[in-house]
RNA sequence: CGGGGAGUGGCGCAGCUUGGUAGCGCGCAUGGUUUGGGACCAUGAGGCCGCAGGUUCAAGUCCUGUCUCCCCGACCA
């Protein structure tokens, strides 16, 4: 390719909207245009590394039985109103008619239609597993984009789906996409970690998340130094101990106090001398016009997004005071004993035989000794404590810490969610009709791109990975010598002919402004030809990622960037990933 | 959807307070001199100042409405 016809020119000033360096760096370099709020065009730099992604990815799912397809972008409601999701997901689904009509929906993700693939394709356990994927544009309608590629409405993904007899038979498959995920992030030159993650709206039993660790990504999630474990904040759990008896003996009756102006657990627990964690906090929140009383206990808080899920709604709200007034609550001195009509969930941070310190249900006043099962009982007991920086680790009890990072890829255990609602059987050995047991993985390829940038740049601009740039090397002539010109020409024809990428710099600009360029641009390997390399005895040969560069004589510099191609390569081939 | 900010040649910005010929840098075109870290000189091209109303003799500038974009939050497989 030569610079001089390059459809696309750098940028000296970054755009005004770019905040992160990935997007910088792909405004500056002409990656990508901008067309609509989280919708871009890839310039033809960017298209190469996305297609190399690409095959990166097709590599590690073919190597793990996936078969590839293609699955259609624009889809009929009745695959949608059939899995229900019709009617459950908001607007982020674009819903159109066609001509006639007809109800259609742009994809955000296919499990439909490969449900309906697997309906009428797999009738056996003889055909067992099986795993198809795809490389496809989808299309959310996301309330904000942002970050360039991080968040887009319109993108490309890699979304595979495998089917199974038996949950076991996913149990066995799910590690092998896990190790695919990692060894496709670390082909692309991006550090990631699995991380348990939130079945959300997908349904399904257990999922990981593939995240790139980077503050200024739009993920929490909370790790533990000291063993490995990482969740995201929507399902990280904690260890969080019991609070034995203070005096060993059995609990006493409850007991109404006076705590006049305590209306916050540490005012309380500093008035009667409690700790927090021997008291129980209540709230009250409102999940679709029902009012729900939670418990937790004194020291941990609720995360909203647990008891959503427990509760089986989208979003769960605080009640509102007025709400609180109406029913006789009040503010401060809450608790569920002796209040009825009211759904109590209580966090299984409560469970065990103690006395707590709790409200009265009446201004000024609170109880002692009371006893979760014996003076209250809840309706749901389970896990709804948000997990904090410096929490207990679940595993080994270390110091959780708040990171945050974006969600390149992500893998669900489906189950026979969709199977189940869209008619997706086989037979079994038996002969008996069984609905199919499913997962789904996908990963995010514009945002994998954006990621690569973002963890391999400096300063002057991008650092390729050999494994995805766009070009293997950078060839750049120095000065209009017909001496320098035709041999920066003749190295150019012999690169392209032993199949070397190369970008060749065939302007008529100055040293400071190729230069410049090619550290933008970021080729890994950049070759320079000038009368001073001429003179010294070649090329300079210069890895973008040093800083040294060496001279390599003409009729030696095919091999030798053959040899660092190579290399370079190297680098980014992934080893057996332990799971 | 809530809060904040911004729309002026391709990019970055000034001009708006106090209405009166639309400017600067980069980029682009042509000619010349340059050529190892964003060169220089000269001459040019390119803008319904987001859009629509209004006020005014006169609106980029004042008023109203509207659209779009960015950031934070909510949301998000």
């Amino acid at each position: 390719m030569r610079m001089s016809q390059r459809f696309g020119k750098t940028l000296r000033e970054s755009p005004a909207e770019a905040e992160l360096p990935s997007h910088s760096l792909m405004l500056r370099a002409a990656l990508i245009s901008k067309v609509a709020a989280g919708i871009y065009n890839y310039m033809p730099f960017a298209w190469r590394s996305v297609r190399k992604i690409e095959d990166i990815m097709r590599r590690e799912m073919d190597r793990i039985t996936g078969q590839e397809l293609n699955m259609p972008v624009v889809h009929p409601a009745e695959l949608w109103q059939e899995s229900g999701r019709w009617y459950g997901v908001g607007p982020e689904l674009i819903r159109m008619k066609d001509r006639s009509g007809r109800d259609m929906v742009l994809a955000m993700t296919h499990e439909e239609t490969v449900t309906d693939l697997a309906r009428r394709y797999i009738d056996s356990y003889k055909q067992l597993p099986m795993v198809v994927y795809h490389i496809q544009t989808k299309f959310r309608d996301e309330p904000r984009s942002r970050a360039g590629l991080i968040r887009v409405r319109e993108f490309i993904m890699k979304d595979a789906y495998s089917f199974h007899g038996y949950e076991q038979g996913l149990d066995e498959y799910y590690p092998l996409m896990c190790e695919a995920y990692l060894r496709i992030c670390r082909s692309c030159g991006v550090p990631v970690v699995q991380v348990l993650g939130d079945v959300g709206m997908m349904g399904g039993t257990n999922a990981h998340e593939f995240t790139y660790l980077t503050e200024s990504g739009e993920d929490t999630l909370l790790s533990c130094p000291e063993c490995g474990y990482a969740a995201n904040r929507e399902t990280a759990t904690i260890e969080k101990g019991y609070v034995p008896l203070g005096d060993g003996g059995e609990v006493a009756g409850a007991e109404k106090v006076p705590t006049p102006g305590m209306n916050t657990i540490a005012l309380v627990g500093a008035f009667l001398g409690v700790d927090p964690r021997e008291t129980i906090k209540t709230m009250v929140y409102v999940a679709k016009d029902e009012a729900v009383m939670v418990v937790i206990r004194g020291d941990l808080d609720v995360n909203e997004k647990k008891l959503a899920n427990r509760l089986g709604v989208a979003e769960v709200r605080f009640a509102e005071p007025d709400e609180l007034r109406a029913r006789g609550l009040v503010q401060g001195y809450m608790s569920p004993v002796g209040v009825s009509g009211m759904k109590v969930v209580a966090d299984d941070s409560l469970l065990g035989t103690r006395g707590y310190v709790a409200g009265a249900n009446e201004q000024d006043f609170h109880l002692r000794h009371v006893m979760p099962g014996r003076d209250f009982t809840a309706d749901l007991t389970a896990d709804i404590a948000a997990a904090r920086e410096g929490d207990p680790c679940p595993v080994c009890g270390g110091s959780l810490c708040v990171r945050r990072g974006v969600e390149i890829g992500n893998t669900f255990k489906l189950g026979t969610r969709y199977s189940q609602s869209m008619g997706a059987g086989f037979q079994d050995e038996q002969g008996n009709l069984k609905p199919l047991v499913m997962g789904c993985y996908g990963m995010g390829v514009g945002r994998l791109l954006a990621c690569v940038i973002e963890e391999n740049h400096d300063e002057r601009g991008i650092i390729w990975p050999m494994s995805v740039t766009p070009y293997h090397v950078h060839l750049v002539s120095l000065g209009t010598s017909d001496r320098v010109k035709g041999t920066a020409e003749g190295v150019y024809a012999r690169l392209q002919k032993i199949g070397v990428e190369v970008l060749y710099d065939d302007r008529d600009e100055s040293a400071g402004v190729k230069f410049n360029d090619a550290d933008l641009l970021g080729m890994p390997i950049r070759v320079t030809i000038s009368e001073r390399s001429l003179k010294q005895g070649g090329a300079e040969v210069k890895l973008r990622r040093e800083a040294d560069s060496c001279i390599v004589g003409l009729n030696d510099l095919d091999d030798t960037l053959c040899q660092l191609i190579r290399k370079e390569m190297s680098r980014y081939t992934p080893e057996e990933v332990e799971q």
